[in-house]
DNA sequence: CGTTTTTGACCCGCGC
DNA sequence: GCGCGGGTCAAAAACG
């Protein structure tokens, strides 16, 4: 099938998000809107915007569409950036890439290192007298995040990686849970939501938070077909595949070599669905626009999915 | 039996 | 200070 549409998804708050149709599986980008990509329904810059997303030779493109929004009293230099509350949102609006870059070096780059060995000690001292130690005297520190909407009957989304659900909450004002998951993978940090759409149940909010530092675990199988079969594998195939688009897109856009895990991937060149290709297209471009980038592009969100979208851009319809 | 999920309790930040 | 909500922990259960 090649069907696809426009549609509308509203927000938790109630305002309306662009969101494309790809069969039964959708992605929408929430931070988009207000940005000259109020797309209405039918909007067919909209489907080309989806197009470019997934189905194309569209890096270029991409990262024009990316740059073309600026938010208003910003530098042009700066995007779309999304930040915990606590950092950012109570800084002028004339947000420099000085304050951007270290954001991300914090919560990229130095994972590992925020807790000394020192630390540990105390902290297992600690164990012994309360149950949860937390650190008092240091802000816990929040990995760059991004969420993106998904309309699939399934919630949690294959995306070429094992995650462990760690956590389930009740979502206020929806009757729909959140679920958290965390990349079984020891030295990786990743993290990720899943919650849906109180709007729509139809869509998925995955909110993905930190970024692998290793390769997809999963392996095609050898004699896969299609998706019929098993789902979860050809989302599986679907997410991983797209590495290698993204890993020329790295090269053209980006000042710094890629990660190396994304040099190793091996090609894929098995079937997939793909309309679930599209979300992970959508979701491992924004990843690499957003979250690895040492400063230039940078997506954090507040958390749920209205926190994504500064206020300004939510207030400006 | 190892891994994952479930789920209640707890921690933490924030607003009032 | 207190309450609320988001996020996490960890023991038990479920699963393969």
């Amino acid at each position: 099938m090649d069907r696809r549409e426009a549609v509308k998804v509203e927000n938790f708050d109630g305002s309306p998000t662009f969101c494309a149709t790809n069969d039964h599986v959708q992605t929408s980008f929430p931070f988009m809107q207000g940005h000259g990509f109020d797309f209405v329904d039918g909007d067919k810059s909209a489907l080309g915007f989806m197009e470019l997303l997934g189905m194309q030779d569209f890096s270029p493109s991409l990262l024009d569409v990316i740059q073309v929004p600026v938010p208003p009293v910003q530098d042009p230099n700066v995007q779309v950036v999304m930040e915990s509350p606590s950092e950012l949102l109570n800084q002028p609006a004339t947000p420099n890439s000085s304050s951007i870059s270290s954001v991300s070096s914090e919560g990229l780059n130095d994972e590992p290192v925020n807790k000394s060995a020192d630390d540990e000690v105390e902290e297992q001292e600690k164990n012994k007298k309360e149950l949860k130690p937390k650190k008092t005297n240091q802000k816990r520190q929040r990995e760059p995040r991004f969420a993106f909407m998904t309309k699939s009957e399934v919630d949690h989304l294959e995306d070429g990686y094992r995650w462990r659900k760690y956590g389930q909450k009740a979502v206020k004002n929806s009757p729909f849970p959140r679920s958290y998951y965390r990349c079984t993978t020891a030295s990786c940090n990743v993290k990720k939501r899943v919650e849906r759409s109180f709007g729509d149940p139809s869509v998925v909010v995955t909110t993905y938070e930190g970024q692998h530092s290793h390769p997809s675990p999963v392996m095609p199988r050898p004699n896969f077909t299609g998706p019929a079969s098993d789902p979860g594998f050809s989302s599986t195939a679907a997410f991983v595949m797209p590495m290698q688009r993204r890993l020329s897109f790295y090269q053209q856009h980006q000042s710094q070599p890629p990660p190396p895990f994304v040099n190793s991937f091996s090609p894929l060149g098995f079937g997939c669905n793909e309309s679930t290709a599209n979300a992970a297209v959508n979701y491992l471009q924004f990843e690499k626009h957003f979250c690895s980038s040492s400063g230039s592009n940078l997506l954090k969100d507040h958390g749920l999915l209205q926190d994504l979208v500064p206020s300004h851009m939510l207030n400006e319809e």
